[in-house]
RNA sequence: GCGGUUGUGGUGAAGUUGGUCAACACUCUGGAUUGUGGCUCCAGCAUUCGCGAGUUCGAGUCUCGUCAAUCGCCCCA
């Protein structure tokens, strides 16, 4: 028969993994809160229009999305990234008539693309990010890798680094698009095939081939800083001045101009430099858009924000060995010594409603296994239910640290589990 | 989309030039010890080696296909 199995890039998140899912969603929203961010859920697919844009020309939007399309509707695609959807919504809403600018909104859930799975890389995949619109300042941009940066220490990652660059305004990068295709116009064939392509769609991407990193033409090729206007150059010397306030590392990195083209100004990406994370070792990044939310139907207004991939926080995580939550100890385990009937789920029932966190021994077992249980859970009482008990209407309870052992009435069993574990605490 | 490596029980893994019983360790289950465990001892736990074909008297071991994981390229979170 068939073996049954997770489809190719997907996984399945068992407790154990869960709980660490859980510490990491439960850090995240913590900061979130503490900036003011608030939470927006979009559709996991929306009209494949949102993502394919006209101009675009990376190839996640070109070839890697779950596109789809049923009973004859539009064609949809599965969500690849945060942020189209969130700006569709932002103007969808007219969110833009907030009277309190800019608009912060967070999002954490699944992303799909279609790819060659790797390490810190699947098909659906987790991605928190932040997209702060509305209002247009380097304050902003240096705020935001700050909240980025703090999850990241928050976890108790040591070894990232963030990478900074400028794209400059609209005007200034297609100064320089101009300027580097003619820089490289002589050098076409010196050029990989994928640089001859880059070349045509996106020669911005140009720049960080690692094929043709070492070929003269390369290192001669003009700097995106000599296009940029003063402006530009203002903006970015601020956003850089506000990271040396907050204390936050950089390095700025000339090649980084990343994949998606709708960016101007400010990009950043902040990566591992742990041996762990291999190649997909960008933690989070994003930048800042000029022009996203005219595109979609809205006024001319400024955002910025990033996307971070949560798999890949959790892998560098226990790269690093970030101690990570374990099961909680038990409170109290019931364990059933002969024919007791019902008698240990009334008890767990009643322990429970107190707010305890109980277990009881449902199939008639041997007091060894039931005690091996009970050093599985790290359980810290031990109810014990015995027949000749039962009768006189008494329960044995059990201090596992201690050793001791005392029988009590039913009625005096929540108070007892109150003397033991609340003195502990 | 391209190239490399890997795939044996719940886990970690041995498996020699293809030749009966698929080592060993941990975990787990039961017993010694039907009502008080964590130590010890004993016993049990893979009709089967990712899946499917093929070669062979015989395949975990060879061939092909397929699925998956992983590393690198591409791309990117």
């Amino acid at each position: 028969m068939a073996n049954y199995q997770t489809p190719r890039g997907t996984q399945d998140i068992l407790p154990s993994q869960s709980r660490k899912w859980l510490q990491i969603e439960t850090l995240i929203r913590s900061v979130c809160d503490v900036y003011g961010y608030e939470e927006i859920r979009t559709p996991m697919f929306e009209d494949t229009k949102v993502f394919k844009r006209e101009n675009d020309s990376s190839d996640m939007v070109n070839k890697e999305m779950y596109t789809f399309s049923v009973h004859g509707e539009d064609s949809m695609t599965l969500r690849p990234e945060g942020t189209a959807g969130i700006i569709r919504s932002f103007v969808q809403h007219k969110m833009y008539g907030n009277a309190d600018l800019p608009v912060k909104l967070y999002y954490m859930g699944e992303m799909f693309r279609y790819e060659r799975p790797q390490k810190g890389r699947y098909r659906q995949f987790n991605q928190f990010g932040i997209e702060n619109i509305g209002v247009k300042s380097p304050m902003i941009d240096a705020e935001i890798i700050a909240l980025g940066y703090s999850i990241v220490k928050g976890l108790g990652l040591q070894s990232v680094k963030v990478l900074i660059n400028t794209l400059g305004d609209e005007q200034s990068r297609s100064t320089y698009r101009e300027v580097l295709k003619d820089h490289f116009k002589d050098h076409l064939p010196e050029l990989c095939e994928d640089c001859k392509r880059r070349y045509e769609i996106n020669p911005l991407r140009l720049l960080d081939c690692k094929v043709d990193h070492d070929l003269e033409c390369m290192k001669t090729a003009p700097s995106l800083e000599q296009s940029l206007n003063e402006e530009s150059k203002e903006y970015f010397r601020q956003v850089l001045g506000a990271l040396d306030a907050l204390e936050i590392p950089y390095e700025i990195d000339a090649r980084l101009v990343r994949g998606l083209d709708y960016y101007t100004h400010t990009v950043f990406e902040v990566v591992s430099t742990h041996p762990e994370s291999g190649t997909q070792a960008t933690v989070f990044g994003g930048g800042r858009y000029d022009n996203l939310v005219e595109y979609f139907g809205g006024p001319q207004m400024s955002g910025v924000g990033f996307g971070m991939g949560l798999e890949r926080l959790l892998i560098l995580a226990e790269a690093e060995q970030v101690p990570l939550e374990e099961r909680p100890a038990l409170d109290a385990y019931v364990m059933a010594l002969g024919n007791v009937g019902s008698k240990p789920l009334e008890l767990a029932t009643e322990i429970r409603a107190a707010g305890y966190r109980c277990e009881f021994n449902a199939v008639p077992r041997s007091l060894k296994a039931q005690f091996k249980s009970v050093d599985r859970f790290r359980t810290k009482v031990a109810v014990i239910v015995g027949e000749t008990e039962l009768q006189q209407g008494m329960v044995n309870i059990k201090d596992i640290k201690n050793q001791t052992q005392i029988t009590v009435p039913f009625e005096q069993v929540i108070d007892t589990l109150d003397r033991i574990l609340g003195g502990e605490e």
